[in-house]
DNA sequence: TATTGTTATACTCTATAACTATA
DNA sequence: TATAGTTATAGAGTATAACAATA
C-alpha cells in the first residue's frame, strides 16, 4: 500500500484511459513464458548482428557444432540438438550450397557421411562465434557473468 | 583426463563409428541457446496437456492476461506482451469466435474497446491456469522452487 | 498528423509422411 | 526389419505493408 502508483490508482478509481501497466505477474511466474520472452529478445539482437553473415540461430548452431566436432554425422547432430532429420537435411543443403560444409562418405556405413567445415566454413565460424558471444553478453547485460552461468546451468536441467 | 570416456576415446583413436556424444559445450554457454532449448521442451509438454483445450501458449497468455485485467485494451496487451498488433487481432478473432472474450466500446475513444472474458472464458481460464502451473513444475522438475524463482527473475532482466 | 485496430500478403519455420539406399 | 538421410507437402507462426476509422 506504500506504492505511490497504487495509491494514485485507488484515489482515481475510474480513469477514462488506464495508464497503468496491466498485471502480468502470473505469467511471469511461468518458466516457459520467461524463456520464450528472453529468447525473442536475444534472437532479435542476433538477427540484427548476423544480417551481414546470413545465418539464423539454428544455422549458426549447426555450423559451430560441426566446426567443433569434425566428422560428426547428421544423426548425431539431430540427437544433440533435438532436431528432426528433415529439418537438418534442408539446413545442410543450404550450408552445402554456400560451400561451408563438406560431406565425406564413411567406410563403415555407406548410408552415412562425416561432416566437416570447408576453409570458408572455418573462416565464417571463426568470424561469427566471437560476435555471437559478444551479442549474447550485450543482450543479457543486466546479468553478471556468474548469473549468466547460473541461468545456463539451471536451464540445462530443464531440457536435459 | 580422469574422465573414463575421454580415456577410452584417446585409447581408441579412430573408431569406425563415433559413439561419444559430440561436444556442445560452446553452445551451452550461450543464453539464447539454452532459453530456446528450454522453451521447446516446456512447450512440448504444454501442447500435449493443452490439446483438449485447444489453446497454444500465446492464446493462453492472452486469455490469462485479459482475465486478470478486465477492461484492458488491445494496445495494452501488445505492449505488455511485445506482440505486433496484427498478430493480436487474429488471436482475438479466434478467442471471439469461441465466445471466450467480450469487447466493449470505450466512451473515451471510439477506436478502442475494453476486453474482458465471457463466462465461458472465465471458466476456461479457471480450468487451464492450474494445469499450466502444474505442467510447468513438472517440466522443470529438476529445479527447486527457489531455483525456478531465480531463473524467472534472472530471465526477466533480459527482456525488461 | 498520429493512433487504434484490421485486413491482406508473403515468408519463415516446423512437423509429418513417404521415399531411397543401405544395413 | 531397422536405420541414415532425403524429398514432398502442408501447416503453423510471424512480419510487413496498406488500410479504415478516429483522435
Amino acid at each position: 500500500m506504500d506504492n505511490p502508483a497504487v495509491s494514485d490508482r485507488s484515489a482515481n478509481a475510474a480513469p477514462a484511459v488506464d495508464l497503468t501497466a496491466p498485471d502480468s505477474s502470473f505469467l511471469r511466474t511461468l518458466v516457459g513464458y520467461n524463456t520464450r520472452r528472453a529468447t525473442l529478445r536475444i534472437f532479435e539482437v542476433f538477427h540484427d548482428r548476423m544480417r551481414d553473415f546470413g545465418l539464423n540461430p539454428v544455422e549458426f548452431s549447426v555450423l559451430s557444432l560441426i566446426g567443433r566436432n569434425a566428422g560428426i554425422t547428421a544423426r548425431q547432430i539431430c540427437e544433440e540438438l533435438a532436431m528432426p532429420p528433415p529439418k537438418l537435411a534442408k539446413l545442410l543443403a543450404v550450408l552445402d550450397r554456400r560451400a561451408l560444409i563438406h560431406r565425406e562418405a564413411t567406410q563403415a556405413d555407406r548410408r552415412a557421411f562425416h561432416l566437416s567445415l570447408t576453409q570458408d566454413g572455418h573462416r565464417l565460424r571463426a568470424q561469427v562465434e566471437p560476435i555471437v558471444q559478444q551479442l549474447e553478453v550485450e543482450a543479457s547485460a543486466q546479468l553478471t557473468d556468474r548469473q549468466r552461468d547460473m541461468v545456463n546451468s539451471l536451464l540445462q536441467r530443464i531440457y536435459r
